[in-house]
DNA sequence: TTGTAGGCGTTATCAG
DNA sequence: CTGATAACGCCTACAA
């Protein structure tokens, strides 16, 4: 089915189908009607692979997701929801590819046979060889996370410095001395994963200025290594009354440490962090937190690409998200040494 | 960059570079190596639309997607992640589509357009306009999960009948005589949604069958619903002792609601279910649960799909996935009555 | 208001 | 072993 198939059965040329359906001429309404009557009951749509052959672009978005060996987080999985919504919206398609470095094979596919308008790079890395790669094949992208220099590229992306920050200041504020960072792991640290790295600057920033004692640790995203992240820390720092955490993953098990280790919260240990809603929600008693709008980056990624694809070399936008902490019950008064 | 600059640099035609990349004729091993090298040096890449165009098929999968506002359960993410392992291993690339039925745009999009190959199908309904739509345009498709007509379509699906009467027959061995099912949400029954049917029928057929009494519940998709919905099960029912249930999602809930009435699991109450492994192993002492084994029903419905691709008219595969319920710590025998 | 024709980048058939 | 050429289905400049 095809629209020299609808032009003979309309008895009109294909141009006059092609015209009739853009609207990009105008076409008498009688003739209009015979060929939507055509098209009606043939249920004829326009090939998308000859269109964007034509066209020289796919209507398709690329969503470049971390690997699939670990499991999305929550956070990331709104994320891929809202821009899928937000492209839905704009009539474009989302075309997914896991892919952690530039010589990853859907990556290749995706980038290289351009079958994508446009590009949204989830876990960017502060040196991150697929923003190279993009911006040597001229494809518009917008990057969740920054790079290292991130004036230069189009970006959305969490405050992690101020939100960690505000949070160990909170805590500080309540009267703790001696708090903890559960960061996210190790191995995301050392590839510089730019939230990790901020969030680490952000809580030593704040240690440092309100002269308490700060330490870091770093637990992979998942509940395992949370409890035994959180046993490590009052293993090895028992003064320690309150944490700062920005693994969202990590909290079912922070909550089964600090209950099994008979640390009621927030009568003897406080935490407050970033988090989905979702895991905050999740935690009891409910934890005060940053919320990520996951929702609303994902809206504002899909905006912003838009606008790249339109104009490629209008100056790039970005924007910072620092979402409001939410005092919920799971941060309190540093308890009295007893 | 097309495949015609590279045949001029080459200094050969266009049809010897499509060859060359091919394999498809021979090609003399100095032409070759002329073509790999100005291809390298140039980073060729052959245009996707272009080749869909002329091969008549795009190398892509459609999968479908239960819509964005309800946030995917864990069993459905794994889903999600081994579609995309097993097609990125086949070369093949996924388009997503949010679509809860044939007229949503994406769905139209995709299908109508002619964008993919091959659609899986996640969340099918017993009947789905869907499937319909699908069949109509002649597309290859796998459902997750059965229609009311299995006979004549491609799926891989999750035995819940099967399973739901397992659990309910280990917990009347362990003594338990009355029990509750906490289903799926009311609104998916009404939909007509297989699994909840199907663990409806199963858990009835084990109470009636062992001469005990079954109360069935339905609970949305979240910690909430599953927190109230234990909390009228042991108001409308207090010799409820046991509870089958094949909403993960709802787990978290069914904890804090047990840990809040102070029912110890397992010794005041059982709990044994349907899950993805994730969850069960988040419960608390760890559930005793059928691990729904996500990752290969995903591998099988892309390996099922290449097929049907392939061979469209070939009698259409499926399989029904009955993983054994692995014994945990969240059942015991019923309590004695004091 | 409508028709004709060329070309987007590939692959594959037919000649050589 | 290689080259010219037609087609895939669509859009649009040009012509009527």
């Amino acid at each position: 089915m095809n629209i020299g198939e609808i032009a003979r059965r309309s008895g009109v040329s294909r141009s006059t189908v092609s015209y009739a359906l853009s609207g990009k001429r105008s076409v008498s309404e009688a003739t209009r009607q015979r060929i939507q009557s055509v098209i009606d009951e043939l249920g004829y749509r326009p090939n998308a692979a000859a269109r964007a052959l034509k066209e020289g672009r796919t209507r398709t978005l690329g969503l470049v997701v971390p690997p699939v060996r670990d499991r999305l987080t929550f956070m990331q999985l709104d994320f891929v929801a809202s821009v899928m919504a937000a492209a839905d919206r704009a009539d474009l398609d989302v075309l997914l590819s896991p892919a952690a470095d530039d010589h990853d094979r859907s990556f290749e596919r995706i980038v290289g046979g351009r079958r994508v308008d446009g590009v949204i790079l989830m876990e960017v890395r502060l040196k991150d060889p697929r923003v190279e790669r993009l911006r040597d094949m001229g494809l518009p992208f917008v990057t969740i996370g920054r790079t290292a220099r991130p004036q230069d590229t189009c970006w959305v992306d969490v405050d992690y410095a101020s939100l960690a920050e505000r949070c160990a200041n909170h805590l500080v504020d309540l009267g703790h001395r001696h708090l903890a960072l559960v960061n996210r792991s190790a191995e995301l640290v050392a590839s510089g994963y730019g939230p990790a790295h901020r969030a680490r600057e952000g809580f030593n920033e704040a240690v440092a200025r309100r002269g308490v004692e700060g330490f870091e640790f770093c637990c992979a995203d998942n509940a395992a290594a949370g409890e035994s992240c959180v046993q490590e820390i009052l293993r090895t720092h028992p003064e320690v009354t309150a944490a700062v955490t920005v693994n969202e993953a990590a909290l079912p098990g922070v909550q089964r440490a600090l209950d099994r280790a008979g640390l009621e919260i927030p009568a003897r240990f406080s935490v407050a962090g970033v988090a989905a809603r979702y895991w905050a929600e999740q935690f009891h008693p409910e934890l005060t937190a940053a919320d990520v709008p996951a929702a609303d980056m994902g809206a504002a990624a899909v905006e912003f690409l838009i606008g790249r694809i339109a104009e490629p070399d209008s100056p790039p936008p970005h924007h910072l998200f620092t979402p409001p902490i939410s005092l919920r019950n799971s941060t309190g008064p540093a308890p009295t040494p007893r």
